[in-house]
RNA sequence: GCGGGUGUAGUUCAAUGGUAGAACGGAAGCCUUCCAAGCUUCAUACGAGGGUUCGAUUCCCUCUACCCGCUCCA
């Protein structure tokens, strides 16, 4: 449990952010609406900002990387082949004494004798009508039985409850009907699902039932083929998108953390089968040790194209301010991983809310998790729409009929038996699934394959609010008359924050000093978002911005007009946020210089 | 969905069965030659709906939102 003071800490950072207008709560003079918020004005540009650096390094400075914007909602049948119709469909049932929740389908079965109550009553009179059952292992005594039936009717209000029998106990043989916890009869399984639904066009019948996207990849996956043809790109190469998904959490919770529409920006990166890359380079090249391996080769499989991206992630986020030690890579256990996941890592950042460890040290929460996919993805799509989502690789083709025979049956053969995996796997018969996995090591020979993806997934809302946590800060800094005051500062990164700079005349009734701080406003307002203030003393205006996370400020003041030292003429206070020194900049390289600085 | 807590200006907090006050913040003005200075003026709140009551922000109920613990998060 995290401590008291990590949670003022997190509460003043909400408070924070609703008084500067970084976030508000969605349909607030409604009262409200529970997993739901808005952006403000100074959260609207932090976002922005985010989404654009994000954008621009992944597809716009990359040979390798197309983008793609796609609808949120889009043909039931990719959600089907995507598995979320029927993951998301599952029913859940929950123990009435313990509270806890199953998935029906994953009750272990249990066996012994059941012991049945018609109800209750207590000493005062209170009585209950609840029936209640509870299976307690043969041979223990009624006692245990009555135990978890007192436990159930206390819940129900009953001071001292005296169950009462309701005929005689039976035996229960392998049975998925009682907790695996208390033993008490599980609630009647209910759907639970987590994608909103909707319906297209006016009629509300089943035949019209669409959903918003839970997840903004399968779209990647559903236009693969029109992007590959497109933009001219091959494998190895990646899709990208930025979007919005939905998700009706049971519980959102931690601020924006886990919202119920958030957005995500994700990567499918498609690379080769290694079986491809050894026929084309003799051997598939491994991560020898941790760290950045470097620029992509040919020879890469798929365990160093997963480290590539996860050390890629792992440099923007320190690019855009969040330092390496606020961050986690946490490699999932193989018993975590989704069925189709050969590795996944995630990328986590300590937040005040975070759980700690046993050495107290914050676990952090998961900003974005990179996904080894194998080729489950495109081999789905292709099984549920018929329609081919392999690629032509010429290298492999040619490559290919220089190998020795022996070598050509030893691919030919492993190409096989990971096809037949993932066939009978995702439910595929036997005989149908060799019949179709032969097929596919026949193709590999001819410079054909379905390409296996690393998949970057990160979301923008959790991003954004890690960003403002990492930045803000509470310091003592001296006022005018040097008495020590607190002082609160979000110290984005330059390149995120939401006003870069603010332009002050040093007075406002010296109409020369606000003529020439309009000027520079105006001088700079076409290359970068600025605020212009006049009002209030200067100290006041510069913490205004400290809180806004404005980096620099610019103030005009009377040596700028030259009347003071006549070699200072045109030259202005540069204010740096988190050091608050100043330096004195002549306006013809101001704009250099922080150009400069914010990119 | 369950259990616990909370809900009064933008924020942080008061008071009260007879419809609310402060501090900080905000706006306007004066003043002010670089880090929330001073003076004047102004605006802004009882989460929503019921009930009890002559009268409810206050008591009761329901709903809703937020926080915490479960649960959930393929």
């Amino acid at each position: 449990m995290a401590d008291p003071k990590t949670n003022d800490l997190m509460e003043r950072i909400v408070s924070l952010c609703k008084r500067r207008g970084f976030v508000f709560q969605s349909s607030e003079i409604y009262g409200g609406i529970n997993g739901f918020w808005d952006y403000g004005p100074l959260g609207a540009e932090l976002k922005r900002n985010v989404k654009d650096q994000w954008w621009r390094s992944m597809t716009q400075q990359r040979e390798d990387v197309a983008g793609l914007e796609a609808t949120i909602i889009m043909s039931p049948r990719i959600w089907e082949a995507s598995g979320h119709v029927q993951t998301f469909a599952d029913l859940m049932v929950e123990c009435p004494v313990t509270k806890k929740r199953f998935r029906a389908d994953q009750v272990e079965e249990s066996s012994g004798i059941v012991y049945k109550f018609s109800g209750a009553k207590d000493a005062s009179g209170k009585t209950s009508a609840d029936a209640f059952e509870v299976m307690v292992p043969a041979g223990k005594p009624k006692e245990s039985a009555l135990k978890v039936a007192k436990q159930f009717y206390q819940l129900r209000g009953l001071a001292a409850p005296e169950p009462i029998d309701n005929g005689e106990p039976a035996k229960v043989d392998k049975s998925t009907l009682y907790s695996p916890d208390s033993g008490a009869r599980l609630s009647d399984p209910r759907p639970f699902n987590l994608m909103f639904k909707t319906f297209v066009g006016p009629v509300e019948s089943e035949d019209n039932v669409a959903y918003l996207r839970p997840e903004t990849a399968q779209a990647i996956f559903a236009q693969f083929k029109n992007v590959l043809e497109t933009s001219r790109q091959k494998v190895p190469f990646g899709i990208c998108q930025i979007g919005k998904a939905f998700r009706n959490e049971v519980t959102p919770r931690n601020f924006t953390f886990r919202s119920r529409e958030f957005e995500q920006m994700e990567l499918e990166f498609f690379i080769r089968p290694d079986e491809a890359v050894e026929a084309i380079c003799g051997e598939v090249a491994k991560p020898k040790g941790p760290g950045h391996p470097g620029e992509p080769q040919t020879n890469w499989g798929w365990q160093m194209w997963h480290q590539y991206w996860v050390e890629e992630r792992i440099r923007f986020y320190e690019n855009i301010g969040l330092p390496r030690t606020t961050l986690v890579e946490y490699w999932q256990k193989p018993e975590e991983l989704a069925h189709y996941a050969r590795a996944t890592v995630d990328i986590l950042f300590k937040f005040p809310f975070s759980k700690k460890n046993e050495k107290g040290e914050l676990m952090g929460e998961e900003l974005e998790g990179v996904a080894a996919r194998s080729d489950f993805d495109l081999s789905q799509h292709q099984r549920f729409s018929g329609k081919s989502q392999g690629v032509f690789d010429e290298e492999l083709k040619i490559s290919w009929a220089k190998l020795t025979p022996e070598k050509q049956t030893d691919l030919t053969k492993r190409y096989y038996e990971t096809r037949f995996k993932y066939l009978t796997k995702t439910g595929v018969q036997a005989e149908q699934a060799e019949r179709t996995a032969k097929e596919d090591a026949a193709g590999l020979a001819k410079g054909n394959y379905v390409p296996h993806v690393i998949e970057p997934s990160a979301g923008v809302d959790r991003l954004t609010l890690a960003l403002i946590c990492n930045a803000y800060a509470e310091e003592q800094a001296p006022d005018e008359k040097g008495k020590m005051e607190q002082r609160i500062v979000l110290k984005f990164h330059p390149r995120i924050a939401p006003i870069k700079v603010a332009v002050f005349p040093l007075l406002k009734n010296r109409p020369e000093l606000v003529k020439k701080a309009m000027e520079v406003r105006d001088l700079l307002r076409p290359h970068m978002t600025v605020f212009y203030d006049e009002a209030g003393a200067i100290g006041r205006r510069y913490r205004r911005q400290d809180e806004a996370g404005t980096p620099f400020g610019v103030t005009i003041d009377f040596e700028t007009l030259g009347e003071n030292a006549p070699d200072q003429k045109d030259t202005v206070t540069l204010r740096d946020r988190d050091s608050m020194t100043q330096t004195r900049v002549n306006i013809k390289d101001l704009l250099g210089v922080l150009l400069e600085k914010v990119r």
